[in-house]
DNA sequence: ATATTTCTTTACAATTTCTTTACAATTTTA
DNA sequence: TAAAATTGTAAAGAAATTGTAAAGAAATAT
């Protein structure tokens, strides 16, 4: 699926330039001059990452970095002309992830987003005693392949992927495609305690997946 | 804890420097001219970050990245004295999470050294003799997992991040979620002892939690 | 079209957590 | 000091959540 990135830029040329670019290298792209527009979007809608530039107009851009990182921890590249160390040292403090110095070669910000992207998206093959095959859409447990439906591949392969987090059933719902959380919660649980069955688990005393009371469930890593 | 850094590179005295200066920093080194025993190491030590040299002798800088990844995940930062894009482009692709071209300020290199680790490792808060994650939905008391039940978590949690400011009850039953104050007032009591009972503490006398009379709670930081 | 598989809903028992009550102990107020 | 207010908590009761069998609905395969 495609990765959505937010462009933060206030140079109307610069913005187009290198949104089309990201287009172009297959990423969605919603790009803003306003910081407070590209705030308000962030917090509402699903992002992947953040490229963020220092020079802005409404608002300091380390503000804005501030602002984002009081809600989300969605990763951010600060983009400046400015390449002083005082600058770095400020923005990483605040919560940047990369920081490059303007002018860059575009291919580099690809570069750099990939890297953090692919840390993000964790493409663990092995995580516990499990298995992951995401091409293949398999998972096995310890070497033994196990057969699951789709819904129970995903809800597992969320799980694994976010392992030790407790995870609430309407999370579960959103992240797993083909889950909409109109349908009755028990759905959920359903699917959990066929999972359960298949990787040979038990509810009181888990070895693998965790209710945890009044919230979700956890995969115990 | 201290985190590990395996710090490749030739040059001698590069590499005494700056070891010293990361361990300045608070970081444990293991640092190596040859990546044959610095590959040798990191398959068979707990470590959390490589920060490796293009220019080495007898391996290819590139190759000893790819060797690297085939068993590990763990971050990797290039640093080198060639900034073309055609390295850059080879070592991410080769899986590094950052490139660092030389001559670059030690201060960067810490600075992006924690960023990745940062995102690696979502730290867990320190609050006295208790450690807090999140994410897990957990608090332990000197490195003793305790089972609290939603509610006693969330007011614990509460109590923790106001340290030493005094809570009413209203407060309280406002802040934690599924708790309403239309419940008759010695609910929190309740939860309050139940918590005491769990973490070891006692009304009169207490370490922790104490009874603020005619106001509410207070946790003692 | 029919059979099969997968997904969803329902229902109820088992379990866990939350709330209330009640009373003793403590602290404040008068 | 006595009375009033507040706190601590055991015990009981109420409420909410979970596990899952079974049945129905929907999707997919034959």
């Amino acid at each position: 699926m495609k990765k959505h990135i937010v462009l933060i830029e206030d140079d109307l040329d610069m913005k187009s330039l290198l949104s089309e670019y990201l287009v172009n290298y297959n990423f969605e792209v919603s790009d803003f001059g306003k910081p407070v527009q590209a705030l308000e979007f962030i917090n509402h809608n699903k992002c992947d990452l953040v490229i963020l530039d220092l020079m802005l107009p409404q608002m300091d851009g380390f503000d804005v970095c501030k602002r984002i990182r009081e809600n989300s921890n969605i990763p951010i590249i600060i983009s400046s002309a400015r390449g002083y160390l005082g600058d770095k040292v400020t923005g990483f403090e605040l919560g940047a992830d990369d920081y490059l110095p303007k002018p860059y070669e575009p291919k580099e910000l690809i570069l750099r987003i990939n890297a953090i992207l692919r840390r993000m998206t964790k493409e663990n093959k092995k995580i516990g005693d499990f298995e992951i095959n995401e091409d293949k859409m398999e998972i096995s447990l310890d070497d033994y392949l196990l057969d699951f439906t789709k819904v129970e591949y995903e809800i597992l392969l969320l799980l694994l992927k976010n392992s030790d987090k407790v995870l609430s059933r309407e999370s579960i719902a959103q992240s797993v495609n083909s889950l909409n959380y109109d349908s009755k919660e028990r759905v959920i649980d359903m699917h959990i305690s066929n999972i359960r069955n298949k990787i040979g688990d038990t509810p009181k005393n888990p070895k693998y997946i965790k209710s945890v009371w009044g919230v979700g469930y956890k995969f115990i890593g």
